[in-house]
DNA sequence: TATGAATGAGCGTTCATTCAT
DNA sequence: AATGAATGAACGCTCATTCAT
């Protein structure tokens, strides 16, 4: 997975929906946004120039406004194109499930940090974040996209663990923060304070520590398993 | 990671003894840093004019200036304000604790989110995350002078726990991530996304639950407690 | 030290095909330096603005750093573009020469003398004479280029006309100064003072008056010629 | 003479023409000229901050505005210092001498030899020559002061010495021009471009092959001699 | 006399965006 | 569909000069 994410359009049939530019497989507008976010994640957003991403994918300047009537335009269509697939994979997972949550969660924390272990990953999220000031549009959009769709699940797959004794009772909502706050943390030192464990930035074992915590602090007690 | 620092002119009267022109208080640099601080936090650094801040401050852009050579030089400012008292502050209540550490864990956590309630606090270590890409020296400057203390001592404090039988054999550094992780995920997800629990940014709740699943988790097993 | 370069864009026709915008010769650079030139000349380094540098050669001020990276290099340019033709003007008519140099030296001052009567002609060298404390490079190049190509050919010139007993037996590095001496000082008073002779600024007067002095200074002894 | 000329406050009596300003012996306009003089010949009228002079003279920059009204008004002391010296020395050689004029330009070559041979020397004129574009009035006021009395007296000298057969007849204007020429060409090329003789900057030695040269080429010829 | 904090105008440089080709 | 020359607005920074003390 060493995109940020699927994307549609390299993938089978040529998704036609776009009918104007075509050249090139209409692979275009896509190798801009590929250069924009190597760009825009080594050097920020308000450091790279449109001149820079646009030789770095191969064309003149003037073209990149051929496909993109902007440059904050990129940093939109960079979240846009991360945003469905993302939030689909995630809810496939998550989604409507009923029993013991344990298994799914383990599940979704491996995909996450599996993905997580390869290059430009988390790169649109990460992005995002650093950048929402500057653009709360973008940052809205993320938010209802896949925030607002992927939280709600996890809360909602919580608590049905709850309610069916799989799990402690506890509040869903914030437990969910103790589910994926360690893995931001793991990221964000080592990518923006380059700290790192000792033995490596190793995804796995993170999550393992991690969940046999989580998990053994979610436990039913005795009383309630009965 | 407690109050970011002091601001002494946010506390009793306004210094406006000399409503408009000139004043010889050695509080200018901070007054400066006061004005910097809110507008990077709220427009981030690139789209902060030097004239905005200092018009906020209540003097000459030229003035500013006169007490930091650039405007990078006042982000840098604004970390080593923030830095002595954060790092202080937390080492504290930790360093070189024996014993059972789940008191002085939920006694750090309280503080930290306790802080984390007022204004402006964390501004600065959000500042620093989101600058980081632009700014690495700052970057590295808050690592060594913050987190290369505040990390070692909670893993210190975690391992000695382990050791004394008091926690469950854990991986401590790993569990500082579990730890602390969701504390940021909490506020990152207000800040940036503003996505808040259904009933308010109670820090204290999140707290509680987190913990509750925490130290329950990290409860040895019988085996381990005989 | 003659023509200090071919200016183009002075001769003919004045290219105002499109007489408002853009144009796609590349002789843009040219004119930029031409204007740079004027206005160094008239108003100093220092004192001319890039803004009215792109006025003058008709582009805007950002159009400007399209061919010059920056203000100083505009002077780098300047001196780039008048010293190749310059030097080898000069060492021309002087290079490897042997025989008596009396019609050799006359003919190389007054070629100068006839450059020097041209307009914005020795602009170039007396703006870095000028700018020399500024531009300690610029001032480097100049001396590489040009007088250490000329001052030595020079010398060489009066030497082999010492030893071939042409002329007295005279320090030829030190006459070289005796010979072009005079031409710096006319140029300086003028220009800079304003100083003129009563009959005007005649350059071929000075050069027969100085040449018949210098000449007749030069003679071998009675004893020598013998 | 290791001041650029003689300083008559420096001198005898105390020349209380200018009764405004005394501390310390009234000096201190002095020595914030001298300051002055030495960074504009180091770097340049426009590259020296009025800070950098009252620092190197040892006050504020505040107080340097106490004796002179603006930075250009320092230039401008700095020449009227100079001047009265400069031309009454030369003039008390050579006015209204009557004679062979060799001597007495043999006298005047070497004493002003003499005093380029020490620092500082000749750097009012030097300064005067570069900023003679940024400052139009300060040159005027050096060709009057100066100039506008030692070219004539020159030129009368050489005229009167035509006139009595003791020279050649020579356009005397212009051979003022030959006379001194060499003498600026020296001074240049040592201070501008850092080219010297091989063996060294002995103005000596210039003036000696220089006068060989002219007064060998002045020499009356023999039909004129009788 | 002397200070130095403060001002304000100005300059070099950058860059997103446009548009003739 | 593509180019890249050109624009123009903006920003960081400097510094001569002023003025309250």
């Amino acid at each position: 997975m060493p995109k940020e994410s699927y994307q549609p359009n390299e993938a089978g049939q040529p998704t036609d929906d776009h009918p104007k530019f075509r050249r090139r497989a209409d692979a275009r507008p896509d190798e801009v946004l590929d250069a924009a976010l190597a760009l825009f994640t080594q050097n920020g957003f308000a450091k790279t120039t449109v001149e820079q991403i646009a030789t770095r994918a191969g064309l003149s300047k003037g073209a990149v406004y051929l496909y993109f009537p902007s440059k904050k335009a990129l940093l939109e269509g960079l979240v846009a194109r991360a945003i469905v697939p993302t939030a689909d994979q995630a809810l496939g997972v998550i989604a409507g499930y009923r029993g013991d949550p344990r298994p799914v969660i383990r599940k979704f924390m491996t995909m996450t940090a599996f993905a997580a272990s390869g290059p430009n990953v988390f790169a649109v999220p990460k992005l995002v974040m650093r950048e929402a000031v500057n653009a709360p549009e973008i940052a809205q959009m993320y938010r209802t996209q896949v925030l607002d769709k992927v939280i709600p699940a996890l809360t909602a797959l919580i608590g049905q663990g709850v309610e069916g004794g799989f799990i402690r009772p506890v509040d869903p909502e914030l437990t969910v923060r103790s589910l994926i706050g360690p893995l931001l943390l793991h990221v964000m030192l080592a990518e923006v304070f380059e700290v790192q464990p000792d033995d490596g930035l190793e995804f796995e074992k993170l999550v393992n520590n991690h969940l046999s915590i989580l998990f053994a602090g979610l436990e039913p007690e005795m009383e309630d398993k009965k």
